[in-house]
DNA sequence: ATCTAACCGTGGTATGACCACTGGTATCAT
DNA sequence: ATGATACCAGTGGTCATACCACGGTTAGAT
């Protein structure tokens, strides 16, 4: 380092380092430049072209491939990859870990997709659409005494009914979302199943749910999924209160999560 | 600290190096050791105390930051924040990219999301609801006329509905899309806007649903914003051909969008 | 008391080296 | 010829060290 400095500059139209980087890669992703499949040039070429260390072009990476816009593959490369659910899913856990009453309120959401979805369902699915449902039906029978399986179950058939919908849209956000219902509901599963009489009105339901698709009635499906929910709501109450209906034979309320008393309520 | 090495314990039971570092700190997210505002130890801190190089800690800490979990500032420190939805809409950017037949199926999940904010709003609204409403309605009618302030004026209304229906999660799913639906409609206003009779169309459609809203009829509400979204999608479509005809209110036609054929079997 | 400048801790970047995985190729035994 | 094996080159994964750049604090000068 003497006292010449100066040199390479090329860098210098805008930002530079690691916003440069993730700057330079966006627009290459917008323009199509690349596309999905695309190998990128290996770490040190890049790094080299970018006028940035292989450090800073790493953290680019991990960057974007944390959103999914690019998957990293030891031995293989870099290569560009269309962002899906799953990642989604990550960005909820995060966003959601923070503000615990919102899990309750990721119902809301179920809700309005499965509304939505169950309609579209009614007018695109098809013969595929209808075998998977079936499959799934079929499944809610087969485990209805395992709570754990059974919860399963019950939620393969709901993703199911919303991949009939059609709509890629709604499929990812319904992913995106699942895993924090799974958080809430699979195990208050344990209690709603004891409930006596429980389990033929579950398959019953599910039944009526499927042959409304089946049937193509949106009105019925629409009703049906709506008392599915507001059923499936009042006994997610009462377990919360106390057993549920009458014998439980373990009182393992236990307590739910909550704890949320540090409700900041941060607006902006 | 001396000679003594240790250590090693912790990265040794699952995961090392990048993937455990996230892992760790999404378990601090989640346990809630860590909350919104804490301050993270220094890079060169949290790095040995992981096991991991300095590198390593960064590049989760900037994947961490891509989704908004945290924060890195420049001669601070890093701490944690929430994310929130510019973060989807980085996200969304990434995703549309490479897949823009998305863009059309957008309108889904806006669908899907209002219409249950908006049975939510009916039962839920309060009077600052009522008054954010009734201020962008005021809006819409003043912008009328502009294209682009009206098009931004409607969506502020309509974003204002699904706030009125006070679930955190529908509003940020919705705010996650709405730079997409911005970018596939507000083009499309230039066009729609010259339809004669279509400002008034506009303007009475809104405050039919504003009015249902506070006078907390779901039915009619939700059956206003069936009709809203139909008839958006009609005027959409026959813009594309060319711009349109006069008679709005010649049948809303049912032809719904349909074309669903490739329903095909996306299963994993 | 106020302003200025130096200082220190923080993140930001650069370099070079080495390790670990993957895929293809060459080699060998059958 | 065929199959399995060993090898090798290329790629990402990790490490260590040094230095730069920014922000807030503090000691000094005015």
């Amino acid at each position: 380092m003497d006292g010449f400095v100066s040199i390479v500059r090329e860098k210098a139209e805008g930002k530079g380092g690691y916003e440069g980087v993730v700057a330079y890669l966006r627009e290459q992703l917008l323009s199509g430049e690349l596309k999905t499949g695309d190998c990128l040039l290996p770490e040190r070429e890049l790094s080299a072209r970018l006028g940035v260390s292989r450090q800073v072009l790493r953290e680019a990476l991990r960057a974007l491939a944390m959103i999914g816009a690019v998957e990293i593959r030891h031995g293989v490369g870099t290569i560009v990859s269309r962002p899906d659910v799953s990642t989604l899913g990550e960005f909820f856990t995060f966003a959601l870990a923070q503000q615990s009453e919102v899990i309750d309120d990721i119902m809301e959401a179920r809700i309005a997709i499965e509304h939505h979805a169950i309609r579209l369902a009614c007018r695109r699915a098809g013969q595929a659409d209808f075998d998977r449902l079936a499959e799934r039906l079929y499944d809610i029978v087969e485990t209805i005494h395992d709570p754990e399986a059974g919860g399963h179950a019950d939620f393969r058939f709901h993703e199911a009914l919303v991949q009939a919908g059609g709509s890629p849209t709604l499929i990812s956000l319904y992913s995106s979302i699942a895993s924090l219902m799974m958080r809430s509901h699979l195990d208050r599963r344990e209690q709603i199943i004891q409930v006596e009489g429980i389990t033929e009105f579950l398959i019953d339901h599910h039944r009526k749910i499927f042959e409304a698709i089946v049937a193509r009635d949106a009105g019925v499906a629409d009703e049906l999924l709506t008392r599915h929910f507001e059923i499936g709501a009042d006994f997610r109450r009462r377990a919360g209160f106390r057993s549920a209906a009458a014998n439980l034979r373990s009182s393992a309320s236990e307590t739910n999560i909550i704890q949320g008393e540090q409700n900041a309520d941060r607006d902006r």
